[in-house]
Formats: structure tokens, C-alpha cells, sequence
DNA sequence: CAGTGGTCTAGACCACAAA
DNA sequence: TTGTGGTCTAGACCACTGA
């Protein structure tokens, strides 16, 4: 292992690693804290502190007089780091794809100027995404990006991890994100492409993400199907 | 101090109360943890895990090699989460107001007892209230809390403004809070209650507030007349 | 009952900030 | 150089869970 790295750290993502490789699934007991002490060749002080970490994240749970379980979900990273669907479906042990309805540049709309903070001549990139997991539809997703942001991305990079690709081949960082959450009746449209019923309940999000600079990169406009997503957040 | 909980709680609960009172002002450093240590008598891991509290919940910052501070309050605070319906409306120039609608004593419910880890012997208060912006019915919302909690307080302290009559008239001190959102039809006693049409798009919330010793303080179902309302969150 | 996580002690050495 | 928070140890006792 590294050196100057905490040993507490490097049990933590040894632990996450093993986790992530199967070792250990969803409900399994971990070892005791003694045992994983012993193991790693550290105090149980230290090895609690990773066990910790892991709990703060939501990754295991612990039961007193019990002993510590990989957790079913993640509750707080919801909401609290950068949210992507499919960190999100996938910490519920289910497996997120997506289809690519629409995909075009385009001129904005007077509702993506305003979130975008354009001058109107500029282009967009507007694209439309029907979000599974486990093969069911989840939600429909808008996104609206000004199209200079991205220009060094082609639409691999786009449509398979934006966030990651925009960080590698930019020297802009992402900042914060402002988001509503409403709810609205399921349009005919937005029925059929997520298979419900008409006037089902739709869970609306609004989501503006904006640079390190505070200028907006970002436009997202989100409708879950209200009985098959939640979402979580911890204050 | 009660027996039984945690020395570093009690002590997270004193320096908290200090710093509420003014003995530190925002910006001003701590003492140190040696200092503070010794001050309250305990180990400084002891102490430390005090101040970790503290600096989860924002209240306090540490800085490396240079000492433990009081953090500035932003006005983001409450942006952090999700804003109080409170200041949502007012926000928005509109008056806030509630009625509320059934007030008592009671058994708790399988799901009361879940969320709010109950043994099923104790009694809860559960008060169910509809909450307007300049008199239009915007939300209805059923609270739920333990008796023995509030037992020091009366109606009018619990249904003003219950938060700072709790930690005013309580040793208790509130932490963290759980919420899910989602979204559902109106019910037809729903429908009624928020003056809508029956299946009319709701957003549902549900919110676990704890204590700063991790045990349940009160649990509340809010249903939000979906085109009425709209959460924000910034992060 | 034995085993678990939760708490706590009384030290120790480190990297870092500030004077 | 001094003092700070960050990490770490090798024990200890507790309340709780589950067989």
C-alpha cells in the first residue's frame, strides 16, 4: 500500500474493493470488527474508523450486538455528491441502462435560454433519454447543453458518462446544481414512453448544473414514474 | 446530565449550547482539543469524537495544524436541503398559515412504530395539519412524535414552533434528518382536505428527524398539492 | 450465554500552520 | 519552533443481539 495515505483509508477502499468484487453481497455479515482488526494488523480503533467511513457512505450498516451488514442501499450519496441515475439504481443492486429517444443541435428554447443564461444565438445540444433499471423505464430525461461547452466531445463521451468526460477533455470543473422537485399527471406522450397509465402521478425534476464559475453548463428536466422512484436525501 | 448517553454527546451538546449562547462567535477558534479535554475530563479521542459530531453537522470547522473554529452561518443553510415551507412562501411574498386538524394522544401505527423505533407500549402525539400560502391549501401534514419527548411542552409550544420550543425547554438536541420524496394521486380525504379534483397529482414526502444522539424525534408525511408547489435543493 | 458493536482511556508520533 | 488537528495503539467495560 501507498504510504501517507491513512491506513484507515486504504482498509476502507480495500473493504469497498472487496465488496464490490463479491466477496461479501447485499445483507452478507461482515467479519467482526476484532477479526478485521487481526486481519489488517491494526487496532479495532483504526479499523472501525474505516468500518466508518464505509457506514457514512452508506455502504455497510451496522446492528449493535449484531454485527455489520453490506447495506441494501445507499441512502445519503443520493443526493449528496454529484446524483447520477446510475449510481443511484445501480446502489440498489439493480442494473441502469438507457435509450437515446431524440439527439440533436438545435436552437434553444425560451425556457433553456433563461435556465442557460444565453443570448439566444447561440446552439444547443437537446438531448431525450427514457432511463431503465432492470429493463423497466424509470424516468424520461432532457438535457440541454450549450453546444461550446462540449464541442472537444463526441457523442459516446455525451451520452455514456457526460460528468467524467467533460473533466477529462475540458479545463472547466463542474460547481454547484440548483434543483426543483415537483409533481405533475403523466402527458399521452410521456405515458407511452415510460408505460403507464395516463394521468399516472410523475414525479417532475428541474435541474440546472453550473461550472466552477458559476456559469450554467447544464440543463436537465427529469419525469419519474411516481411509484417506482424515490428520492432520498439526509440533512 | 442524564446516565447513559454517550459522554462525547453530552459534551457535542454543551459546546453546541456555548456556542448558541455566544461564549464563541462565528469565526472565533475553540480551544484546543488538549485543552478541551482536559477541561471536560475525558480522553482527547473522547473529545474528539465530540467535535467530529460538531463539524458533520456544520457547526464547527477544523483546519489543519491551526485550530477548530465556529462556522460562518450562510444563508445557504437552509438551501443545503430542502427549505422549510416557511420560508418557501415567504420567499415568494405569500403569507404562510396552517390549520390544524386533529391534535391527539395515541397509539402509534406499525409504521410510526418502524420509523420512529418504538416498542409499541409508548404513546405518541400525532397531529395532522393543512398548510396555506396567502389561504390557498398547499400541503397536508401529519406529524407524529414520541409523548415522552414532548411532555414538558404544551399545545401552543408544539404547534408554533416546535423546534425551538423543544431544545428551549428540553435537554434534547436535534441532528440529522431523513427524507424521501415521491409522487402519488390524491386520495379522495386528501383530495378534499387541499381542495383539488380526486387524482390530482401530489408530492409526497416523508421525514424522520432525529435527535443529536440518533434516536427519533418526530416522523411527518406531507402530501403537497403537485402544481402548487415545488421543492428546491441546491447542492 | 458468548459474541457483537459502542464507548472510552492514556498515551504516541505525524504533517501542517503560524509566528 | 511551538501548537494544532490527524492518525494510531492496546487495552478496557458496556449494552445489546441471538442462540
Amino acid at each position: 500500500m501507498s504510504d501517507n495515505v491513512p491506513v484507515y483509508i486504504q482498509i476502507h477502499d480495500e473493504i469497498r474493493r472487496l465488496i464490490e468484487k463479491g466477496q461479501w453481497k447485499i445483507g452478507d455479515r461482515l467479519p467482526s470488527e476484532r477479526e478485521l482488526a487481526q486481519e489488517f494488523n491494526v487496532s479495532r480503533m483504526t479499523l472501525r474508523q474505516a468500518i466508518q467511513t464505509l457506514a457514512d457512505e452508506g455502504i455497510v450498516e451496522r446492528k449493535i450486538g449484531s454485527g455489520t451488514y453490506v447495506a441494501r442501499r445507499k441512502v445519503q450519496e443520493t443526493m449528496a455528491g454529484a446524483t447520477s441515475f446510475t449510481d443511484i439504481v445501480m446502489s440498489q443492486g439493480k442494473i441502469p441502462s438507457s435509450r437515446t429517444v431524440s439527439y440533436k443541435m438545435t436552437i434553444p428554447s425560451s425556457s433553456e435560454i433563461e435556465a442557460l443564461q444565453l443570448n439566444g444565438h447561440e446552439h444547443i445540444l437537446r438531448m431525450e433519454r427514457i432511463r431503465y433499471a432492470d429493463d423497466e423505464p424509470i424516468c424520461v430525461e432532457t438535457t440541454s447543453i450549450p453546444y461550446h461547452l462540449i464541442q472537444p466531445l463526441d457523442r459516446e463521451d455525451i451520452t455514456k458518462s457526460l460528468y467524467r468526460s467533460f473533466e477529462e477533455k475540458t479545463e472547466y470543473r463542474l460547481g454547484k446544481a440548483k434543483q426543483v422537485i415537483s409533481a405533475a399527471l403523466a402527458t399521452e406522450r410521456i405515458a407511452e414512453l415510460l408505460d403507464v397509465h395516463r394521468a399516472s402521478a410523475i414525479l417532475v425534476t428541474r435541474q440546472i448544473t453550473y461550472l466552477s464559475d458559476g456559469h450554467p453548463f447544464e440543463y436537465v428536466r427529469s419525469q419519474y414514474v411516481g411509484d417506482r422512484f424515490e428520492f432520498m436525501l439526509e440533512r
